[in-house]
RNA sequence: GAGGAUGUAGCUCAGUUGGUUAGAGCGCCAGGUUGUGGCCCUGGAGGUCGUGGGUUCGAUUCCCAUCAUCCUCCCCA
């Protein structure tokens, strides 16, 4: 006797149950639905690329998360770390392509994290992508947040439960406050990494960290006062980038990156994205290196320990690297996955087992073939229907639609077919019905 | 990558201060009731006590290692 293989899966990985794909499908309609409003369109890419094609885009830290794959030897392949690397590799190679190119694209994507379900975090999980690359707008920024909003709108995440909160900075902007704060422009990542933990470590450990970096305490005292300005003013839009444009008055570079965002916002607020989803957040910094302007991240306040739902910004210098010349490009990122995670957790996810609405029960003395032409019948008429095959006792057959949540069980037997009827069984609320054959379809279509 | 906790039935967990055949609830299967589920009753299946080693007359229990899972941090989706 061989042995037995124990069934198993990596870690992080998760299968998708009917009552997971259900609802994911719903969600999907929802996003692809919104996506194309805005003109987006559909792509997709391979999940293995060549390993150089991703290396050196997200950063040290992205770097290591990324899943190398063994083949022939050699380590020239890898899983894809995210959807933005894809298309920018992708556009470099279809140069024909009209641009403004607009595109999106759900597809999974792997990280070698550790995975914590709590926090909604998996090494395998699906992106929604949505990325305009051709335009150095900043209403294409603009857009991408928009589009978001939308999403998480019809999602229903706007309301104080769940309390969904749209931060928005600019990594032109870190730079000016780097240099403000009399540090090295190139320092700007060294210190953006440690200013993004500010808000789970605090300041005195972030102090510390830079410390370690070799920043001087003045540098990072000065840096401290800077970034105060957004929470001072609430991080509200208006507020902020007033209050920005009086302390960082005559510093180099710093009337370009407000306007920048003056930009972001006023094509937000014509886009119909309230002020008050929006944060003016200094403290946002983001870990992938290729960001180069207006940034954006996506959280829920009713879930503070929750990851991110979704984020994105402006990459400006990634095209090149593909020896493409120079070729702006912005996007967003949904993380269909964590949304769903959300959902879940917040207890807004009705999760069905099944589509079928009627269960056509098996009796001993009606042939299985006039069952599969009743079935037949409802199928034409777009009722998910499904036969029940063996010779079971009905208790098994109907407890088999409670557990499935079909909500109909349909019996004909030798009478009813004879008088042309079918009782209907709503295994719901226990009642049952006799219908003529002809209204069957209708009535189970508005039946609830 | 850093730190911490936990592994006993499909699930949630008892338990053995080291001692014969390891328990409960829920779930599952069958029957009571083969044209009507949910309640109730009866019976049944299901466990290498995570794995390997050590101590011991004897280990699920004590010790060591290992693996797995979960949590916190880091980072993000």
């Amino acid at each position: 006797m061989a042995s037995t293989i124990q069934p198993r899966l990596f870690k992080g990985c998760r299968d998708a149950l009917p009552e997971d794909m259900i609802p994911r499908r719903e969600m999907l309609e929802v996003m692809t639905r919104i996506f194309e409003t805005f003109g987006f369109a559909p792509v997709e890419t391979p999940a293995i690329e060549f390993l150089d094609i991703l290396l050196g885009k997200y950063g040290e830290e992205g770097d290591k998360l990324i899943y190398p794959l063994a083949y022939k030897g050699g380590r020239t392949l890898a899983l894809r770390y995210d959807l933005t690397v894809p298309l920018s590799r992708l556009v470099a190679m279809h140069p024909e392509l009209p641009r403004p190119f607009k595109r999106y694209q759900i597809q999974p994507v792997w990280r070698a994290d550790r995975p914590q379900p709590a926090q909604g975090r998996y090494r395998e999980f699906y992106q929604c992508d949505v990325d305009t690359v051709g335009s150095p707008s900043l209403m294409a920024d603009a857009e991408n947040v928009a589009v978001c909003y939308r999403v998480y709108e019809a999602l229903g995440l706007l309301d104080d439960e769940a309390g969904l909160v749209m931060r928005v900075n600019n990594r032109k902007l870190l730079r000016v406050l780097v240099t403000a704060a009399g540090l090295d422009a190139d320092q700007d990542k060294t210190v953006c990494t440690a200013l993004d933990k500010i808000d789970k470590i605090g300041r005195e450990k972030v102090a510390a960290e830079l410390d370690e970096k070799g920043i001087s305490a003045d540098a990072t005292h000065r840096l401290f006062q800077l970034i105060a300005v957004s929470e001072e003013n609430g991080g509200r839009p208006t507020a902020t980038l007033e209050a920005l444009r009086a302390t960082l008055e005559g510093v180099p570079g710093a009337g370009e990156a407000l306007d920048e965002m003056a930009a972001l916002f006023d094509g937000l607020a014509a886009l119909d994205v309230p002020d008050e989803r929006l944060r003016f957040d200094l403290v946002l910094t983001r870990g992938l290196d290729y960001y180069t302007g207006p940034i954006y991240e996506f959280q829920l306040t009713g879930l503070a320990s929750f990851g991110s739902l979704g984020g994105g910004g402006r990459y400006d210098d990634l095209l090149s690297i593909y020896g493409v010349g120079d070729i702006p490009a912005t996007g967003v990122s949904i993380g269909l996955s964590r949304v769903q995670s959300a959902l879940v957790k917040l207890g807004r996810l009705e999760s069905r087992k099944s589509p079928t609405r009627a269960l056509v029960l098996h009796l001993e003395d009606v042939p299985q073939t006039t069952s599969l032409r009743l079935a037949t019948r409802l199928r034409g008429e777009g009722i998910p229907t499904e036969v029940w095959f063996e010779p079971s006792r009905f208790k098994k057959q109907i407890q088999h639609a409670v557990k499935l949540g079909i909500p109909f069980v349909l019996i004909q037997g030798p009478d009813e077919l004879e008088r042309g009827v079918v009782q209907v069984k709503d295994v719901r609320q226990g009642r049952q019905v006799e219908v003529m054959e002809s209204d069957l379809a209708d009535h189970l279509r508005s039946a609830d």
